[in-house]
RNA sequence: UGCCCGAUAGUAUAAAGGUAGUACGACGGUUUUUGGUACCGUUUGUCUAGGUUCGAAUCCUGGUCGGGCAACCA
């Protein structure tokens, strides 16, 4: 509690709602449709449903929103799952909107009843065209004043199967004149001879989402049901539904969704890069999706820290990545080990080191840790890699690395000066040649030299490989959604680059499938799920910043 | 053309009628055996026009701009 964070909106009205008394337990819900992968957008809904109760108490129920049986797998539930434990939460109930299948039927009755729901057999092409439009009212169905004996009698024989998709609906009895489109008499059932993914071919009616949620939240007791922008004139039904029913008052509250620059978010969008191959898959790398950052080597703890970060609010936004690699930087960098490893080699040759010779070195795992990480042991020899373009002939401007003539420290190890360089016959460097100091040993450096650059290396003979994977946004406009045309028609063409043979330092043959590692002066990386011990492949998460890189421009 | 929501630095997000702040980014610097990290500094903002008030980002009115709403999707 050291520093005070200010409320946003709806932690002001949960805190009203707490201090007033309006509730005692605050319960919330997360409910996701189980009809694709999980997205930093849904993390962001997850960590404020589930952060709100963390906070005040209470609890907070995960329901699978699945009142669309063809649109819906047991594949999509379970990865759901996963993702959000993952994320660090645990839910308290695990619901679906299908366990209420009965009795949001017999809310159906009831509506029927009260004579506020009428079943129409005109076709959505009639509906559509009663509908009206924003500007000018609906007209009323013709089946509109069906007795409440009659609806009832239709409405078993919809459920009993009598009648085939499409033949007829369900509506609410509201007014067809009303300025908010929902209000003008919404379907609430309709006919699906599908199977659902939960209850087979009990059901062959099933309720729209309008009819579902908010007697879902009602039945849990949801206190606070939180949900994006595009819903708010659906609160106006929410309320209507609830208030005939005469249930528990649950309230909806809605907030801006999560824009990220650089990628879609729709999982219409998502799906269709999975189906066309754009991608390898819902968790390919590149896909903002939780899976996807996952195997890239995002960490939860990140995740959660770039979605308090965002804030809560109501306005549309479109958040940086920038925002969001710098919160995996935070914490990787205090919590990966530093290795070395050349991603793009040249040979380098110490002269005066003597042939077939090598030592030991000992490497500081991590400076930013409170115990350093501990420490570990880096072998040494005469011929080494390095990076290439850590060599420049003709040294540029302000240039700490090597040149000719000019010496830089080998990182753990000692302080070499360029003596000469081998081209091959067209005119590429092929071999650099070093002397090296041998008093300038890291921690016992008596040589006085003061270097201003340090290049990290792996000794040739003890040198493993490894396949490595680097990352560029999937898009190479900030807002695909919003340009014209395709948004496949932005996608960035280099979005991958794979280097098939890199060379790593021998510490990391043992690399463990959920350790990150600092690749020093490269990035962060972490072993992908196609990595195994003969062929190890890893995933830049992301790279550090690059101050020379930027200085070239 | 109707209804609803929104508008504060480049991007987000605070300020509940009383000094417009914070973070990310950008730019410059210090430190550094990672051109990383850390630290310091600089830059840029209340959509607009009126009104209420001693005082308005905040309240009121008009306008402008952005978003949503006419799926048997959620």
């Amino acid at each position: 509690m050291s520093e005070e964070r200010s409320l946003n909106f709806i932690e002001e009205i949960i805190e009203n709602d707490l201090q007033s008394g309006k509730y005692e337990t605050l319960i919330t819900r997360f409910p996701p449709e189980p009809n694709g992968y999980l997205h930093i957008g849904h993390a962001k809904a997850i960590c404020l449903n589930f952060g709100l109760t963390q906070k005040y108490g209470g609890y907070t129920n995960l329901r699978f929103d699945d009142t669309n049986p063809v649109t819906e797998k047991t594949e999509y539930v379970d990865s759901q799952q996963a993702d959000i434990r993952w994320l660090g939460f645990e839910w308290k109930n695990e619901l679906y909107t299908s366990d209420y299948f009965e009795q949001l039927y017999k809310f159906a009755v009831q509506l029927i009843e009260a004579g506020l729901a009428y079943v129409d057999h005109s076709t959505a092409e009639e509906i559509a065209q009663t509908k009206g439009t924003p500007t000018e009212p609906g007209t009323d169905s013709q089946y509109r004043s069906r007795s409440v004996a009659e609806n009832l009698d239709l409405f078993t024989r919809m459920r009993n199967g009598e009648f085939p998709d499409g033949a007829c609906t369900l509506r609410a009895k509201i007014d067809m004149s009303s300025p908010n489109m929902l209000m003008r008499d919404p379907i609430i059932y309709r006919i699906k001879h599908a199977e659902h993914h939960r209850t087979g071919n009990t059901w062959c009616i099933y309720p729209m989402y309008d009819f579902a949620h908010g007697q879902s939240d009602s039945i849990e007791s949801i206190t606070h049901s939180i949900c994006t922008l595009e819903y708010v004139s659906h609160r106006e039904l929410y309320d209507w539904f609830i208030e005939k029913l005469n249930i528990f008052p649950s309230h909806q509250y809605e907030f801006a969704r999560l824009n990220l620059t650089y990628t879609v978010m729709s999982k219409r969008k998502l799906l269709q890069l999975v189906n066309e191959g754009v991608v390898s898959g819902w968790d390919d790398p590149r896909m903002p999706t939780i899976s996807g950052l996952r195997r890239r080597g995002y960490t939860p703890e990140s995740i959660r820290e770039f979605c308090e970060r965002i804030g809560i609010a109501k306005r549309e936004n479109l958040i940086e990545l920038s925002l969001l690699e710098f919160c995996v930087r935070e914490h990787l960098n205090k919590t990966a080990n530093r290795v070395m490893a050349v991603l793009d080699p040249i040979k380098m040759v110490i002269t005066n080191y003597p042939e077939g010779q090598s030592e030991v070195l000992i490497g500081e795992n991590n400076p930013e840790a409170e115990d350093k990480g501990g420490t570990r042991e880096i072998p040494f020899s005469k011929e080494l890699w390095i990076e290439r373009e850590d060599f420049m002939e003709e040294p540029a401007k302000k240039w700490f690395r090597l040149a000719p003539g000019a010496m830089v420290r080998l990182k753990f190890a000692y302080i070499v000066k360029c003596e000469d360089f081998v081209k091959d016959e067209n005119g590429n460097v092929t071999e650099i040649h070093c002397s090296y100091i041998p008093e300038s040993k890291s921690g016992e450096d008596t040589s006085g030299i003061n270097v201003k650059g340090t290049i990290h290396w792996v000794s040739a003979a003890h040198a493993k490989t490894a396949e490595i994977r680097i990352y560029d946004r999937l898009f190479t406009v900030e807002s695909p959604d919003s340009e014209e045309g395709d948004f496949k028609d932005y996608l960035n063409p280099d979005s991958i680059k794979v280097i098939k043979e890199a060379f790593i330092e021998p510490y990391l043959a043992d690399a463990k499938q959920d350790a990150r590692y600092q690749f020093i002066r490269k990035g962060y990386y972490s072993l992908d799920t196609d990595s195994t011990p003969e062929k190890l492949v890893f995933n830049q998460t992301v790279g550090l910043k690059d101050a020379w890189a930027k200085a070239k421009k």
